[in-house]
DNA sequence: CTACAACTTCAAGTTAACTTTAAGTCAAGT
DNA sequence: ACTTGACTTAAAGTTAACTTGAAGTTGTAG
């Protein structure tokens, strides 16, 4: 596939794929002249990353779980502590739905003195200041 | 409290605060000769803003959320437009969290050629590339 | 075979969210 | 009175993740 083809079909733009693949996230498989020239399944590599961004991971977090290469052996340990960070992520985003879904109906004069909306974001903001600056940290 | 007393209490440096406040994410109560001064309820607004941070929200749709000023009257559709969006993007960080776990777990001699793995991943991946844009998109 | 749209590289520009630096202000302790 | 250390502003610097621009190359339709 030409890298126009590539951009169409995952809806990621050529100077993209471009710039993935200069950090090293993609691969072409060669070149036709000086076109790159990519197999099909770079589109699945392609929605991985797109999967993991919106999970809020860094490139290089996400080269650091998929590999840069065709390398087969993961690091399972840093696979698990990912998950956890998510799941710890999924809580607080639950909890800060919730907080905002309650402050949509709530008729309390502000949301910050509702005692409702306090308690919800209270729950989960515990340790939110930390744990950003946290799972910034852990690499 | 003087503005290193709130640097301290929240974990958020100084210049940090200096610049929330330039943003209209915090406001100082007064100044004491050229000192800002903060009252401890900014506390409070500091860890929303975390929150929301940890939530993934940009500062600028943070400040829509809560309000540059002391604006007591929030747009609720605008926060039930958000809860929805949290809940879509919880959805695929469970996924992607299922999908990292099985990954640790699973032998298979590569994860992408796993197919309990891809089964997850493509379930997870359904339209998250539109939905990164997306979600930058609804401002 | 020539025009041209689609590619290429490399460098520079952009935005968000801060941090750092430089130069100055001021309250307080010695 | 003077030094010190925590503050101040304004501007410039930083990093991530891209995008844009300039200048050159090439496969292919006419």
């Amino acid at each position: 596939m030409e890298i126009s083809r590539v951009a169409k079909k995952s809806g990621v733009s050529a100077s993209t794929l471009r710039f993935y693949e200069e950090k090293g996230l993609i691969k072409s498989i060669g070149r036709q002249g000086i076109r790159r020239v990519f197999s099909s399944n770079v589109l699945e590599r392609l929605e991985l990353i797109a999967l993991g961004r919106a999970a809020g991971f860094s490139l290089e977090e996400i080269s650091g779980i998929l590999g840069t290469d065709a390398k087969p052996d993961i690091d399972r340990d840093l696979l698990l502590k990912k998950a956890n960070e998510l799941d710890e992520t999924v809580k607080k985003l639950e909890a800060m739905r919730d907080g905002l879904q309650h402050a949509a109906a709530c008729t309390a004069p502000s949301h910050l003195e509702c005692p409702r909306f306090r308690r919800l974001m209270n729950l989960a903001a515990a340790g939110v200041i930390e744990g950003v600056a946290a799972n910034k940290t852990i690499k």
